[in-house]
DNA sequence: GCCGGCTTCAAACATCCGTTTTATACGTTC
DNA sequence: GAACGTATAAAACGGATGTTTGAAGCCGGC
């Protein structure tokens, strides 16, 4: 792919990087640690990377690609466009089908993306933006066009919300997981965690989804009432 | 409250200390800025708590007690037990309440507390095990409590999954701000956003449990189906 | 076989930071 | 008012870190 292969140095330096950038963070890390794990001299970093923000950048940039890439040969990247060729009766499976792949990348080990996510999400910084536009951003797309199919009765503004607590439910495991294993007294999820929390989510937003789309159908049935005014946000 | 009132400085170093640490997060923040910030000396930090670490557990620990306090004065935090008693037919509101109130705490300016618990997040210190002990499993088991009085058809296990989808949805408005301005292409939520927010997050989850707990009020109902097999964590 | 580049290396540099030290001022107590 | 524990101040210490420097190594091309 590369038109040069690149340095073997370059390489190892990008590697050792992403782990010590996903260990301790974009502070924590050093270059002498990079530079020791790489096997490569403390000078190479700035000399391959221009500076320690430059080597972070690329970090990001070359997770972002290894994503996109993984999504593309595994199946669970139907393309958004797709969905409208699709039967409806199908839409369900491959939205269950989405929200278990995407489990399985935040939660793999070691899980440099959604590490990264995390970190980005707690200090933003330039590299955030990448991550919203090719990470988080193609889910929101492809689940709002098949949520836009499945319940039509939707508002676009509905649409956006439920897409939001689908997403919200998925990401939840990553961004608590520390917590998480913390109220569950273990180290790590327990095997087949990541079907049973697939299974899960479909249900649960199924029925949300169905909820939302309800009164449209028939009359509307009882909502949450408002009740004497407070401030808002 | 205090037996003694602490010496003034001391308080300055404690605030000033809160809004560094949000900031700029543990290794970001300096004691040089910090001490500057509360007109103190350098060496002030130290004499008070006995080193940058002692500060920090220190403004972890009076945020969660501040909380604690917060969360009695306002009227949101219906007391776990309170909730056996109350009619089935205001248990929707009360579920309802603490989702907004537990958004606009989550979301307000400058949500020193919110900041914290992102930060513990991405890199958990000796502060998590508190903020999940005193923050977020005060809200878990209402919510639990709660669902097994409205659902009482569901299994410990689907409640548990069921509080984790209410949780995710509303931590995620904070753990994912950062990414969702950029969406938004904002720089603030709107005003009215909590209550939109709250709102959907009711209704989706409401939705959301009813379906499952459906097929154990009539016959059992099409679920997602189950497709070859798939490694799993 | 020497020249040019790219790459590697060891060392030094400059800065910043948490912490300690030491001295001085303050306030209370006998 | 002397003594003493407490609080504040300035300065220095020791260590770590990103970056730069300048020399040495490597290697293909002429």
């Amino acid at each position: 792919m590369d038109p040069q292969p690149r340095s073997a140095t370059r390489t190892r330096l990008l590697e050792a990087a992403t782990e010590v950038f996903a260990e301790r963070g974009f502070r924590g890390a050093t270059l002498r640690e990079i530079a020791e794990r790489a096997g490569a001299n403390l000078a190479a970093a700035n000399y391959y990377f221009r500076s320690k923000e430059g080597l972070y950048l690329e970090v990001a940039r070359h997770q972002l690609e290894a994503l996109e890439a993984g999504l593309e040969r595994e199946g669970g990247s139907t393309q958004p466009e797709d969905v409208d060729r699709l039967p409806r009766s199908r839409l369900v499976d491959v939205l269950h089908r989405w929200i278990e792949t995407t489990l399985e990348i935040l939660l793999e080990e070691p899980g440099h993306h959604g590490t990264l996510m995390v970190r980005e999400l707690a200090e933003p910084s330039e590299a955030l933006p990448q991550i919203v536009r090719r990470s988080l951003d193609p889910l929101r797309r492809r689940i709002e066009r098949l949520l836009s199919r499945l319940a039509p009765e939707l508002s676009q503004a509905e649409i956006e919300r439920c897409t939001r607590s689908i997403g919200a439910q998925i990401y939840f495991y990553r961004t608590h997981r520390a917590a998480l294993l913390l109220l569950l007294g273990r180290d790590d999820y327990p095997r087949g965690f990541v079907r049973e929390i697939a299974d899960h989510i479909t249900e649960f937003s199924l029925g949300g989804i169905e909820r939302l789309a309800a009164p449209r159908r028939t009359q509307p049935a009882a909502r949450v009432p408002r009740r004497a005014g407070r401030r808002s946000r």
